[in-house]
DNA sequence: GGTATCACG
DNA sequence: ACGTACGTGATACCA
């Protein structure tokens, strides 16, 4: 049975459906009628129709006023209050909601990108079935294309079919025929002029006698009435003209999926949400009748009527069978301090469930009930944050498996700026339901409550509340990803990176305690001493780590000239310090006592406070939805900015080493990522060429720039060019580089002119992707991530500028970032399949480590640098470096 | 809870 | 004339 696809063509039957229907508005005083009328329409064929795909094409030139005939209010545009706008959905929000692709192509009309989607899916043996008001379409019409033009009249919707065989019944042309038909009795409204004189009836007379415009032409004496062979002889040039304009092109350069046009339910809770703001009753009612014997009603609150407590074992016992039937379910593990107290979950779309402990029934006895359900490869998982749950069902010994989707990590793909992504948040931006925080169930602080404590009603609503809610959103991030064209970096990259980054949790980093703590007292005993002879210098005693109090020590007592100012007051940032080491001893001093208390705190205490006594291992937390750029980071501890530059601090990287004597460290990291990248993205040849060569980048750089042959390039040069590289990842300004370099900013001006001058795609990558961002609001890598950057059309130029260099920086970084990850996938992957001992422990933005068993030494090796370098295949090779360590110092 | 400082890529 | 590189996290101070 081939497949049916409906193709709509969205401008001609949303002008149908306005000029058909009384204008009418809802009580709050929305127009409604377009949107209304075009909705009846495309509800009614569907059901006719029961089509596998669909799509709807817009005309990005016609007037859009049609689609956002909401916007009007109480009959007056203006009169609408500004807070209201943008929350009334259009018609492209209703659609979206109702997961249908709409296709818009800049240049081309929507009966071009019909006539081409229709003729591809008649190749593809599919049943295209096209829907417009206008009948230029009909010459699309085939033995298997059908063209269904709807008309609006009194008693209600007619629509009349076209095959190809029906056009030459009903009107006596081919549909080839019918274009030069149009081309004679033009068309007003598509801009088509015709031949004056030449009506609907003329024109198909004359081809039905001479088939076509130019067969016509050259027998136009013989033509009646003679109005009509004049006006065709005297218009020729314009009638060729109109055939032009009357032909549909069928080749628009468009890329699709058929799987984008899938019609999956129509009607979700978000789509019931926006016919409810919009008083489509009607539609409202055709749902609940679509439903099925279910009580539930979408116009009840989600918090009110699906959920149920359970609290016994026979109880859950038969909750698991239930879930085992349905297939698939979403959960939430509950905790308070530390120990978790119930799930929800939220299954067969509308049933949920809170499963709390108690004296009778243990979290315990919970979880071995709910094992087989989690550990089933058969049934599906959604989860928000997976990879916390993973722990706990970890603790309980119970491998969560056929994880699905996790909407913590889909939200983040889709808007990575976020703080949060909370259930409440979910619910609003995706279901367009209002669910309470979390914060205004149990409040917050020391003040918040146990979720024990809330009424058992409001308990379950609450807790499976949540289960329902990630339940149903998930099939709109799906959505959205998909038009997003998002799906490959969250299936391909960051849905099986959650696995990677929960065994590199899990199996930590192990620490020489012993040795950390000698290192701690070591640095205590220089710290005392420093502190002595601060005090002996200054006079007196006072808290040096006061930025206040080291102020007025520095800048009144001692009066040394003031450098720069914090909104607070004096600055004494190592930067201001460093210009005054030669104005007293006592800077140096402090400098030192600075550095020492700083590795002390931070990462002898800070080190020391989240070893787990047992192990001896730290297990940092790796964040996946954090930072704007795609970026993971790492916290409890910070395992990404332990000290390397200094030597006095890296020395504390000899307190990281491997499990037990069987294992050594293998580090690697990629040389120049950030530079590679853009070479690639900016197509500059100057750059490929250089890193297909291996040059050194930075003293070429200096060569270019400074305008010196390669062999006379300085190391001051080499040096400043590098700076000058880092400028350009982070989107140059002068007055920066200049105060990084230390010269002047015109200087720096010209350095950066250099710059341009020699890699010049690079200054139009730079100045094409802020044209972009300016255009569509945000930014992408290489593989889709993308980031909306809101500031790149402000009026404000710090805020502006701040923009542009975010637009600039963003894909560069991001895209560093999605290649990692994915090496990261690549290596875990290998390491698992080959059954090897040997286990990737982390991840500092260009670099890996690896805990690497004695035996593997040299098969670990090759699988390291392989996967890294051909993690992706860009213009310019990856290059690898690699270091094995008996601690993570010796890695160097 | 905001600010300053400083550790990393 | 604007105010200044991109991305993070931890700690100590202080209102």
């Amino acid at each position: 049975m081939s497949k049916k696809i409906m193709l709509v063509d969205g401008n001609s039957i949303i002008n149908r459906a306005f000029y058909g229907v009384p204008l009418l508005s809802n009580s709050e005083g929305i127009y409604t009628n377009g949107v209304y009328g075009f909705l009846n329409i495309l509800f009614k064929l569907l059901e006719e129709d029961q089509p596998d795909y669909i799509a709807v094409a817009f005309d990005l030139k016609a007037p859009t006023f049609r689609h956002e005939v909401f916007q009007e209010y109480k009959g007056n545009r203006k009169g609408m209050p500004e807070e209201l706008k943008p929350q009334i959905p259009l018609l492209k929000d209703i659609l979206d909601a109702m997961g249908i692709k709409r296709l818009e192509k800049e240049g081309y009309e929507a009966d071009d990108i019909l006539g081409t989607v229709a003729k591809r899916a008649e190749e593809q043996g599919m049943q295209p079935i096209i829907v417009s008001g206008d009948r230029d379409l009909l010459q699309l019409a085939t033995e298997q294309i059908k063209i269904r033009i709807p008309k609006t009249k009194k008693g209600g919707t007619e629509i009349e079919d076209y095959y190809a065989k029906d056009l030459i019944e009903k009107i006596g042309v081919t549909p080839l025929e019918y274009i030069d038909v149009k081309a004679l009795m033009g068309d007003s409204s598509d801009n088509i002029p015709g031949v004056p004189g030449i009506g609907e009836k003329t024109a198909i007379k004359i081809i039905q006698q001479y088939h076509n415009i130019e067969n016509a032409i050259a027998h136009a004496d013989e033509i009646k009435p003679s109005r009509a062979s004049e006006n065709l002889k005297t218009y020729q040039e314009q009638a060729r003209q109109s055939k032009f304009l009357a032909t549909i092109c069928t080749q628009v350069p468009i890329e699709f999926d058929w799987e984008q046009f899938k019609l999956d339910s129509i009607m979700n809770p978000r789509v019931c949400e926006i016919f409810k703001q919009l008083e489509f009753k009607s539609f409202l009612d055709r749902f609940s009748m679509l439903q099925e014997t279910n009580s539930v009603s979408m116009n009840t609150h989600l918090s009110e009527v699906l959920y149920r407590a359970v609290d016994s074992k026979e109880a859950f016992e038969k909750v698991v069978e239930e879930i085992f039937e349905a297939g698939k379910f979403s959960f939430i593990i509950f905790s308070e301090n530390h120990k978790p107290i119930g799930i929800s979950f939220c299954y067969a779309d509308t049933k949920g469930v809170w499963v709390g402990s108690s004296d009778e029934f243990s979290i315990e006895e919970i979880m071995a009930l709910a094992k087989p359900l989690f550990e089933s490869i058969e049934t599906e998982k959604i989860a928000h944050h997976a990879k916390n749950a993973m722990h706990i069902l970890k603790h309980f010994g119970i491998t969560l498996r056929n994880l699905v989707f996790d909407t913590m990590i889909g939200g983040y793909v889709l808007n990575p700026t976020k703080e949060t992504y909370e259930y409440d948040d979910l619910a609003q931006e995706f279901l367009g339901q209002t669910f309470p925080s979390e914060e205004e169930i149990l409040g917050k602080g020391k003040s918040k409550k146990s979720i024990m404590n809330l009424e058992e009603k409001d308990r379950t609503s609450f807790t499976a509340g949540q289960a329902y809610i990630i339940y149903h959103a998930e099939k709109q991030i799906k959505q959205k990803l998909k038009e997003n064209n998002q799906e490959q970096l969250y299936y391909e990259i960051e849905h099986p990176l959650i696995e990677v980054l929960f065994s590199m949790e899990e199996y930590g980093f192990k620490i020489d305690t012993q040795r950390l703590k000698e290192y701690v007292d070591e640095l205590e005993e220089k710290i005392e001493l420093l502190t002595k002879e601060i005090y002996e210098i200054a006079g007196e005693e006072f808290n040096i780590n006061s930025p206040k109090q080291l102020g007025v020590i520095l800048f009144e007592k001692l009066m040394l000239p003031m450098g720069k100012k914090t909104k607070t007051g004096y600055s004494t940032a190592a930067e201001v310090l460093e210009k005054l080491r030669a104005e007293h001893i006592i800077i140096e001093k402090i400098l030192e006592y600075r550095q020492l208390v700083k590795l002390k705190t931070t990462y002898g205490d800070g080190l020391f406070a989240v070893v787990n006594q047992e192990t001896q291992k730290i297990h940092s937390t790796f964040n996946q939805t954090i930072t704007a750029t795609g970026r993971i980071s790492s916290t409890e501890p910070n395992l990404q900015n332990i000290p390397i530059k200094l030597e006095m601090g890296r020395k504390i990287r000899k307190v990281f080493i491997p499990s037990d004597e069987e294992y050594l460290l293998l580090d690697a990291d990629y040389s120049q990522i950030e530079l590679r990248v853009l070479a690639h993205i900016a197509k500059d040849e100057t750059l490929i060429r250089a890193f297909r060569t291996g040059e050194d980048i930075h003293k070429l750089t200096a060569s270019q720039v400074f305008k010196v042959p390669l062999d006379e390039v300085t190391p001051r040069q080499r040096s400043n060019a590098k700076a000058v590289n880092f400028g350009i990842v982070y989107g140059i300004g002068a007055f920066s580089l200049s105060q990084d370099l230390n010269i002047s900013r015109k200087e720096a001006e010209a350095y950066i002119e250099g710059y341009f001058e020699k890699y010049p795609n690079v200054r139009k990558y730079m100045d094409e992707t802020i044209k972009q961002a300016r255009e569509l609001g945000y930014v992408t890598t290489l593989f889709g991530r993308r980031r909306v950057i809101p500031d790149i059309n402000s009026t404000n130029f710090a805020r502006r500028s701040f923009g542009e260099r975010v637009a600039m920086n963003t894909p560069i970084q991001g895209t560093a970032a999605d290649i990692i990850k994915i090496a990261m996938i690549k290596v875990f992957n290998k390491l698992k399949e080959k059954n090897l001992k040997s286990r990737l422990i982390l991840q500092v933005h260009d670099e890996l480590l690896i805990e690497v068993h004695k035996d593997e030494i040299e098969e670990v090796k090759q699988i390291l640098k392989y996967e890294m370098e051909h993690a992706v295949s860009l213009d310019v090779p990856l290059d690898v470096d690699m270091h094995l360590g008996k601690t993570w110092f010796d890695t160097k």
